[in-house]
RNA sequence: CAGGUCAACCGGGCGAUCGCGUCCCUGGCAAUUGCCGGGAUGAGGAAAGUCCGCACUCCACAGGGCACGGUGCUGGCUAACAGCCAGGCGGGGUAACCCGACGGAAAAGUGCCACAGAGAAGUAGAGUGCCCGCAGCUUCGGCUGCGAGCGAGGGUGAAACGGUGCGGUAAGAGCGCACCGGCGUCGCUGGUGACAGCGGCGGCCAGGCAAACCCCACCGGGAGCAAGGCCAAGCAGACGCGAGAGACGGCCCGUCUCGUUUGAGCGUCGGGUAGGCCGCUUGACCCCGUCGGUAACGUCGGGGCUAGAUAGAUGAUCGCCGCUCCGCAUGGCGGAGUGACAGAAUGCGGCUUAUGUGUUGACCUGGUUA
RNA sequence: GCCCCCAUCGUCUAGAGGACUAGGACGUGGCCCUUUCAAGGCUAAGACUGGAGUUCGAAUCUCCAUGGGGGCA
């Protein structure tokens, strides 16, 4: 992932986890909320919480490749957080795909269509 | 063959696609960053814990003394160390081999040794017991009481003030003697030394704990790369204390800087920033050979460049081989898994802890066969 | 990343080498009291973070590990 695409200032992370619109399942939880880019910024948190350092950096880049994978779907100008829950160390890649899917959905950034017309 | 000891090594391999970090390009677009294209490169043996030691940076110089802390058999290696190598001593093991914070406890001082036990460290202690004398009783075996002597036997305890034998005695005792153990001291021999061996003499024996205070020897100034330097951006001061304050941290001395109507500094409240660049990776570096050394290690020669991120770069998918497990079944086939501990953040030398399977070499013990 | 500190019943704590079988308060269970609840009384269960070492003896001293907490731009 790009530099220019991350999110890198405490501050956007403060921003988003008190203001942002907040979605969550088993595996993740998303913080949502529009910039004045013409682009979508990303953030991961990655926790002690959930081990040890090869556990988070395994988690954080999992998540950064599923972002990865669904960015080029995902309707611009948003900066958003992803928040690594403890299944999203040790799941299955697929699952993780799904769980974040589905999360992008309920966000209302990811439409059926729109998958489908890739 | 079985069991064991020590040492060294490995931490899946090759390839493809997409993606990310860093560096390079006489490449293209743009002309400052940027985008595209190409190339190179990208986690560990412990990167970990932060337990030691250094380098480096700042504190003017890195100064002196006390305090405090650390180390603690000897010699060597090293930039240095609580590390390593070699040796000594002590302990464990049949052995290979392993373990040891291993200076000083009579000859500096202080303190502690619970409970039990008669007595717990002072030339201690007498309950049971042994022995003698006197008196009483007697079933003539002895028993009881009083007095004096004793430290052998029993008993307590983690620990009770040398052991064996002979003499000696009323009974005994280093009370005397011989030998042994241990201690001190003197001499000789070997060794750089710790120490070892041999001989003479002495007094008869001297408890343990210093990871209790302490003494002795040696070492240590403090903080840490969020050190520290440069640039940019931003803001707002008010009140109180106030002659000393800071470098400097427990104290004192010394040195320097700032300050005492022009107010250092401290405290309370309030305000601003939390961006970029350097430090940042060529180093006590790695590999091969040579010579010196028992070795740790060092000398010399040749070759190599091997991560530098900053919300923090290593992920996803697939093929072949290898490995493990399962099934069919009999050396082939099919399926599943691809590991354990674990992720650089200034660098390096160690220590410690975590860690799946295995490879190689040397050695020891037992069994069997020849 | 670097540097510090702490650890005792469920919670808060006492303890400073032996008299520890680890004391207290709150909480929990049982019984009494009360028509019932609360309060009160009696009573019970319940802990030295783990492993080595020093010592005759360790919650205490030393080392290693584990788990918490804090500071530094």
């Amino acid at each position: 992932m790009q530099r220019r695409l991350r999110l890198r200032r405490a501050a956007d992370f403060r921003r988003l986890r008190e203001t942002g619109s907040s979605h969550a399942n088993r595996y993740l939880v998303l913080s949502v909320a529009p910039n004045d880019l013409s682009h979508n910024r990303y953030g991961i948190i990655t926790t002690r919480r959930l081990g040890t350092a090869v556990a988070r950096n395994r988690a954080r880049r999992r998540i950064r490749e599923a972002i990865r994978h669904w960015h080029p779907l995902i309707a611009p100008g948003y900066d958003m957080v992803f928040i690594a829950r403890q299944p999203a160390v040790h799941c299955a890649y697929p699952e993780l795909l799904n769980a974040m899917q589905s999360l992008l959905q309920r966000a209302g950034l990811l439409g059926e269509d729109r998958s489908q017309a890739q």
